[in-house]
RNA sequence: GCCCUUGUAGCUCAGCUGGUAGAGCAAUUGAUUUGUAAUCAAUAGGUCCGCGGUUCGAGUCCGUGCGGGGGCACCA
């Protein structure tokens, strides 16, 4: 005689045990047609469950999170249904949701073809059409290995020996076929609808272990409707058409070429960029009281074996050999190099907290397989600072450089912050009452932010807590960049010192920071936050004069001297092409402002503006364009 | 690093089952002198990523190296 409690507070009475769909068309019948799966006193069950005792009862659709997960989880289901058809032999692995859709892991030889794939999902909806019936048993251990094994399914077997003894082990059955499966799942094939499509194929290992063997990897997507299909379909060319490689090579920044992967080659327009997010950088940290130093980028062996990197970062690191046999490493990262700064004379605790900031360029080798464009690369420029100071000083340096970070992000168009907080590793450095002290005046500083914060537990640095800065991009994709570490052990192994009040000399703390992270990562989120149409005063080119014809080259000339003379990065486009042509072009280069001119500009000493993305045309007074857009062509103050 | 995939003109790409390369754009030259997203024509342009092999003959097939792309692992 179970009482079903609603969401809504309603009671539903039944005389016997009921289940999901029961309860379902008790409140009505579109509920019934729409409900895909349940939660029963908050576990997530198949409407086939049988519930006996009172319970409180969720019903959801395709509307709620749990019903779209449910349909990508059976989706997946039937995707392995369908492969197990086309290719006997092949082995299931597991199959789990992910963001927008799912995987499913395959052991077989022969790889799968972009075509199989077509195959594989006409063969999809035919199991969707053949509406099989979904069936859940729960197996003895022992029957559900043996059956497994009997069927070749040594993958499966494996998994069903790694669920711990006091879990219920459930087999799932779509008509004949059956998979280990913890559920739940759609009451039958046809619930899954038709709007997925099978996205790419690509290796993976077993268990996410590079010393197991490499299995392949189907990644699908699946929706409760055509619309959202296609919505999300539309997504990813939108976010293809941002691609920072893309707008790159179009926008004529950067390139990339074989004799130097990962390595940009900065073009020009791109190295100007560059250099004024540097100038812009270089002007916000001298204010906040940063003095900018520059360290050797080789530096002898010797030094970064006292500095542990040679042992813990060796395996990243370029080395160089010398023609008389001496091995220097090329620069993996500036700490070292800062630290010989700050010891380099003596320092008293009236210098701290001292900050130096350097525009250091590290080279680390990276794995090929992780190179991807400006975002992963083997030699970058940090924005990196180190800040000695003593204990107590902490909080307050952390607070500052927290501010500085967000100032700066803030400027650039990126209001959406996370912080990402990591305590203590279980393999670290250092006695834990400074561990205590270092994390609680982390901690501290982050909540004096305001912000919101994920703690990361465990993943802090080996010498110390960890602040990581996410930044939110345009189209909702996260970014780690900025960081912020507390170290109490570099300093201690290269041996700096400060002599403290007391006349005693002692270890200052070293706070390691980067607001960016690399300049060269940066760009590419920047150039995809803002798909190339960079804000006006970071475009490498702010504006092209274009005479109308022949007759107007010389004032588009005299006035082109004028915007430079006023720091705007201007040029004249004398080329033998009509209006529209010219137009397009730099329109297609992402050039923020195109200046037209012609016989009515001449004649009344102004210019024509026609900003990136508006086909309004704005006639100006060159005085008053020269005294507005010299200002906006300057980096923000605050 | 691993799996899959890919490499042809400055760029984007075509080139079926092997018979020594083609388009559009860009470039150059000429004509045109243009009022808000591609004016017309001509010309020039290639070690088909490198190396090796099969073959009478390789852009095409095979092996190998390097690079790119998508993932996995990595991101100290």
């Amino acid at each position: 005689m179970p009482n079903i409690k609603l969401p809504d507070g309603n009671q539903l009475s039944f005389s016997e045990a009921v289940n999901g769909t029961q309860i379902a068309s008790k409140i009505s019948s579109s509920l019934s047609k729409k409900a895909l799966v349940m939660e029963v006193n908050g576990e997530l069950k198949d409407l086939s469950f049988l519930i006996e005792k009172d319970s409180s009862v969720k019903i959801f659709t395709s509307q709620h999170h749990e019903g779209i997960e449910t349909i990508r989880h059976d989706t997946a289901h039937i995707l392995a249904m369908a492969v197990q058809e086309l290719f006997p032999g092949t082995q299931v692995t597991i199959g789990p949701v992910i963001e927008n859709g799912f995987y499913y892991d395959f052991a077989r030889k022969e790889p799968f073809t972009e075509n199989d794939l077509r195959k594989i999902e006409q063969k999809m909806i035919e199991i969707v059409d053949r509406d099989e019936i979904t069936k859940r048993e729960v197996w003895e251990r022992d029957k559900a290995i043996d059956h497994f094994k009997k069927k070749g399914e040594t993958y499966k077997a494996q998994l069903i020996e790694s669920i711990p003894n006091n879990e219920e082990i459930s087999i799932y059955f779509h008509g004949k076929w059956n998979d280990l499966c913890r559920g739940p799942h759609l009451s039958s094939t046809g619930k899954v609808g038709k709007y997925f499509k099978l996205m790419k194929v690509a290796g993976a290992y077993w268990r996410g272990d590079s010393n197991n063997e490499m299995l392949q990897r189907i990644y699908g997507t699946s929706w409760s409707s055509k619309k959202e299909l296609d919505e999300y379909l539309k997504r990813i060319e939108e976010a293809e058409k941002r691609d920072h490689r893309k707008l790159g090579k179009e926008m004529d920044l950067f390139h990339f070429r074989e004799e130097s992967p990962g390595s940009v080659f900065w073009h020009r327009k791109g190295w100007s960029l560059f250099q004024n997010l540097i100038s812009y950088m270089r002007e916000k940290q001298n204010l906040a009281g940063y003095q900018e130093i520059n360290t050797p980028e080789i530096l002898d062996r010797s030094l970064w074996e006292k500095s542990g990197h040679w042992e813990k970062f060796g395996a990243n690191m370029f080395t160089s050999t010398t023609p008389d046999d001496k091995v220097f490493a090329i620069k993996p990262m500036n700490c070292p190099g800062c630290v010989q700064v700050f010891n380099q004379g003596l320092k008293s605790y009236r210098d701290l907290p001292l900050k130096m900031s350097e525009f250091g360029k590290v080279h680390r080798y990276e794995p090929s397989g992780a190179l991807h464009g400006l975002l992963r690369v083997r030699a970058f420029t940090q924005d990196d600072a180190h800040i000695f100071c003593t204990e107590d000083q902490i909080t307050k340096e952390c607070l500052s450089v927290t501010n500085l970070i967000l100032e700066i992000y803030k400027d650039l168009g990126f209001e959406n912050i996370i912080l990402k907080y990591s305590d203590r590793p279980d393999t670290r450095v250092g006695d834990d009452a400074v561990w205590d002290k270092s994390e609680k005046a982390l901690l501290k500083a982050i909540k004096e932010t305001g912000l919101e914060y994920t703690i990361n537990k465990g993943e802090g640095a080996f010498y110390g807590p960890k602040i990581e800065f996410v930044l939110r991009d345009a189209i909702g994709r996260d970014w780690q960049c900025g960081t912020l570490q507390v170290d109490l052990n570099l300093p201690n192994r290269l041996g700096a010192t400060f002599i403290d009040k007391d006349g005693s000399k002692k270890v200052p703390v070293m706070l390691h920071r980067a607001l960016f992270g690399s300049l060269e990562r940066f760009i590419g989120i920047l150039i995809e936050h803002y798909s190339g149409k960079l804000p006006f005063w970071l475009a490498p080119i702010q504006s092209i004069v274009i005479p109308i014809s022949e007759d107007f080259d010389d004032y588009a000339k005299k006035i082109n001297k004028e915007i430079n003379n006023v720091g705007i990065s201007s040029e004249v486009d004398l080329k033998n092409h009509n209006l529209n042509y010219k137009i397009r072009e730099h329109s297609l280069k992402k050039i923020p402002l195109l200046l037209i001119c012609g016989k009515k500009e001449v004649d009344s000493n102004t210019v024509t503006i026609r900003r990136l993305d508006s086909n309004k045309q704005e006639n100006m007074e060159l005085k008053k364009f020269l005294k507005e857009f010299s200002s906006l062509s300057k980096p923000p103050r605050n």
